[in-house]
DNA sequence: CCGCATCCTGTCGGATACTG
DNA sequence: CAGTATCCGACAGGATGCGG
């Protein structure tokens, strides 16, 4: 954890810390994790909301990051299979531990939203920034 | 880790990965990992580069999910501190195994980028969509 | 089937100015 | 000091259509 280190390297952590933060690369790691191999219409399936646009750019920009391969098959129909490297694979296990948190304590969370929600009922709503 | 749960608590797990992965959160998360209370403008000095709109902002929704607490002194100038909850503190911990896999692998990742970014030199440029 | 190109919208997020 | 209010540009990201 932590903070004091030389500027250039807490630059590049963070910086693959945003990338690795966006809405669907978590969600497509976990989908990846586990299984050999899978076809692309069949990881949108499991990922579950994803546009084959928003897909493909996240299997594009983990591929150039080395977390995951990707394997054109010559036929037609085309098929494409992706999995995770044993880098990307070791990166699921990282998160796993959040994963776990999250099933652990998002009950918590929800409460704690609820009663915050409740607090300011009758006057001034939502002391968020920029909410509805 | 994995995938087939309730389709309820599956949505409820993806909204909270979400919150929690937007561009200042984890940062916030760490910034204020392992101190007691820390003030707004401390805050943002050791978070670097956040505007005061995105601190709010984030430390109101993170107030919101019970992570975090506010304290408003009543003096003047006013001071506000901020501190995880215990229920933040363990998602610290639950985070800081990404921390560590991000300083032990980044370099990979590095030469990763670079590899991926010159095999694809002479010809068509950038097999990343949208990008530039 | 996979994925690129285009269009279009909402939201993110920075800059700035103002208040208690 | 710790916000709030406003403006605005940039881009994430969905929908659709085409192409190999």
């Amino acid at each position: 954890m932590s903070s004091e280190t030389l500027p250039k390297k807490e630059a590049l952590v963070r910086e693959i810390l945003e990338r690795v933060a966006d809405k669907w690369t978590l969600l497509v790691i976990d989908a990846l994790d586990g299984e050999k191999e899978m076809r692309f219409t069949r990881l949108q399936e499991r990922v579950g909301g994803v546009s084959q646009k928003m897909l493909t750019r996240t299997l594009r920009l983990l591929e150039r990051d080395g977390l995951v391969t990707r394997r054109v098959h010559a036929t037609v129909p085309p098929r494409v299979d992706y999995r995770l490297t044993p880098l990307g694979a070791s990166l699921g296990e990282a998160l796993c531990g959040v994963w776990v948190w999250v099933g652990k304590h998002m009950e918590k969370v929800e409460r704690a939203r609820h009663a915050y929600d409740e607090k300011l009922r009758p006057a001034r709503r939502s002391r968020v920034p920029d909410a509805a």
